[in-house]
RNA sequence: CGGGUAGUAGCGCAGGGGCUAGCGCACUUGGUUCGGGACCAAGGGGUCGGUGGUUCAAAUCCACUCUGCCCGACCA
């Protein structure tokens, strides 16, 4: 690619609102361009890398059996509604109606076309098991699209779809995916790992995140560096230990102005963990079958020195999602925000109450009265609810496993394994008649990589003050040829010798002087710089520079593209000899 | 969806009722320079986000609206 012809241009400024660095060079050096909230183009650069991180996922999704397919965004409504999503997913699911009035979507995800391309291809549980994926295009009009491709509403994914006859079959698959997957990083150079995770509007049971580490992630990770356990906060567990004593009566006292736990804690010179704290949170629950809504209050209750993890309790009560309750909503169950407990309290709610409030003795809590609060209450004796674990993990809690403190970190989601079960293959009718004749729904399992938000991590983690070094799996080309001779014609030679070597070469051959040439080549940040200067030139050597050491070579010019090729293969072993297997 | 902030040339910004709306970078032409964002000279480019209003006069004041960004709610 000649850079005189090249369609972006780079910045020498940063555009307004580009607050990371990865998204900044990105932005400068012309890889992408912004058109809405959540919507990017692709310039040349850009489209080159994530080819190059399509075809190392498509590499690896082929090694362990993957069959590539290609699924339509514009799904019709009625999949949706066959899955139950049409109506449990919110405004993120983007519905339009086409000419005659039919209700379409545009697919956030393809559990359901899948699910009904298989229903029709599998009917014996002779054609199991089957492992498709696809590389395309999503839609999720979120309502708070960030920091360039982190987080954006329109992104390519990779997403697969495994069917299996039984649970040992997807546990299979599930675990070549996981090594899959640690192999994709690694290919690609971006420090990763796996985490215990939510199954959000998935479904299913087992999951796991690939996270990549980094102060502007938006996930909270939990992590025990003594024996290796990684949660994502919404479903890290932590090691409880419980206040038991003898039960003492209950008994009512005055609490003047003691709203909070830490009035409460200092009025009555006790520590949090002797009072219990409660949660009021509005959920809906949605049927989706029909798609009818309700809401309902749930109360949650919680030792004083605890918090509770939102996404926890959402599925402890069994709700679609959860907003905090109004005053009235708490009221009209006969409790007192501030002075609040389940003793008293009587209508239609929710009760959680987490384990470290259930198994302890003697707290104190509200009395639904206004100044009032008892102490020595005690779970089951004094009130009534379903016993959760709904606390929030935090740094320094101690390690479900092993006990040792905890620490919290936070994270960007790179890819998501999930393993499904019969979620869509039972409620989309996707069976396969086993040995004995019996139809069985299939075992499901589904797995994504977000391509743009990989390359957005990639540009975080391979950056300097001068722009990015993305590894050369990943960058957009091997080699940038910078030429600062006069003629031209020695330049056009070494090009077309390179070209013809097969090595892939950004020729900066624009009319611009030295140092907005290297500027703009660190800027880019291509792996393997070559410098045509008219000195060196003279005694027929050239300079080779890499990006990301800065490590500076002469060669001759007779036998250039030959050492230009072992540069490459050097570049390319110090991200392939760091390929680690990792198994679940 | 709530709070904040900003829309003026490709990018970064100034101007804040008055005549042809500026600056830096970028761009065009000519010349000099030529290994780390060169210099000189001459140029080109803007519905001042949109609509409506106030006024003799609006980029500037007012109302509404659209859009971006940040924080929160939210989110794979």
């Amino acid at each position: 690619m000649r850079m005189s012809n090249m369609f972006s241009r780079t910045l020498r400024e940063a555009p307004n609102g580009a607050e990371s660095k990865g998204y900044e060079y990105l932005l400068r050096a012309g890889f992408i361009k912004q058109l809405g909230a959540g919507i990017f183009s692709l310039l040349p650069l850009g489209f080159k890398s994530t080819k190059k991180i399509e075809n190392i996922v498509r590499q690896e999704m082929d090694r362990i059996g993957g069959q590539e397919i290609l699924m339509p965004v514009v799904n019709p409504g009625d999949l949706w509604k066959e899955s139950g999503r049409y109506y449990s997913i919110d405004k993120e699911l983007a519905r339009f109606k086409d000419r005659v009035g039919r209700d379409m979507v545009l697919a956030m995800t393809h559990e359901e076309a899948v699910t009904d391309i298989a229903r029709g291809e599998i009917d014996s549980y002779k054609r199991l098991p089957l492992f498709v994926y696809q590389i395309q295009t999503k839609f999720r009009d979120d309502p708070r699209p960030r920091a360039g491709l982190i987080r954006v509403r329109e992104f390519t994914m990779k997403d697969a779809y495994s069917f299996d006859r039984d649970q040992a079959g997807l546990e299979k698959i599930y675990a070549d995916n996981y090594r899959a997957y640690f192999r994709i990083y690694d290919r690609c150079g971006l420090p990763s790992i796996a985490v215990s995770s939510d199954t959000g509007m998935m479904g299913g049971k087992v999951a796991h995140e690939y996270m990549y580490l980094s102060p502007i992630g938006e996930d909270t990770i939990i992590i025990c560096d003594e024996c290796g356990y990684t949660a994502n906060r919404q479903i890290a567990e932590i090691r409880k230990e419980y206040l038991k004593e003898e039960e003492k009566p209950i008994e009512k006292i005055a609490t003047p102005h003691a709203k909070t736990i830490d009035d409460l804690a200092e009025f009555l010179d006790i520590p949090a963990s002797k009072t219990c704290k409660a949660v009021f949170m509005v959920g809906s629950f949605i049927n989706d079958r029909t798609g009818e809504e309700e809401d309902k209050l749930i109360a949650a209750f919680i030792r004083g020195d605890m918090e509770v993890e939102e996404a926890k309790l959402q599925h402890a009560a069994g709700a679609n999602s959860l907003r905090p309750a109004h005053e009235e909503e708490i009221t009209a169950c006969g409790m007192v925000p501030g002075f609040a407990s389940a003793i008293g309290a009587k209508g239609d709610f929710i009760t959680i109450v987490d384990e470290s409030a259930a198994y302890s003795n003697n707290l104190v809590a509200g009395a639904n009265e206004e100044g009032y609060h008892y102490i020595n209450t005690n779970f089951k004796r004094d009130y009534d609810g379903t016993v959760a674990d709904i606390a929030s993990a935090r740094e320094g809690h101690l390690c479900p496993k092993c006990g040792k403190p905890l620490k919290a970190r936070k994270g960007i989601e790179i890819g998501n394994i999930f393993q499904l079960g019969t979620k869509y293959s039972e409620a989309m009718n996707c069976t396969f008649q086993d040995e004995t004749g019996v139809q069985k729904p299939c075992i499901m399992g589904c797995y994504g990589i977000g391509i743009g938000r990989l390359l957005a991590c990639l540009a975080e983690e391979y950056n300097d003050e001068d722009g990015l070094k993305l590894p050369i799996t990943v960058a957009p080309y091997e080699v940038h040829l910078v030429s600062l001779v006069k003629d031209q014609e020695i330049a056009e030679k070494i090009y077309e010798d390179l070209l013809n070597s097969g090595i892939e070469v950004l020729y900066d051959d624009r009319k611009e002087s030295a140092g907005v040439k290297f500027a703009d080549a660190d800027l880019i940040g291509i792996p393997i710089r070559i410098t045509l200067g008219n000195r060196s030139l003279k005694e027929g050597k050239v300079e080779v520079k890499l990006r990301s050491t800065g490590e500076t070579t002469s060669y001759d010019i007779s036998d250039l593209a030959k050492e230009i090729k072992a540069e490459i293969a050097k570049e390319r072993a110090k991200i392939e000899d760091n390929i680690v297997e990792k198994n679940l």
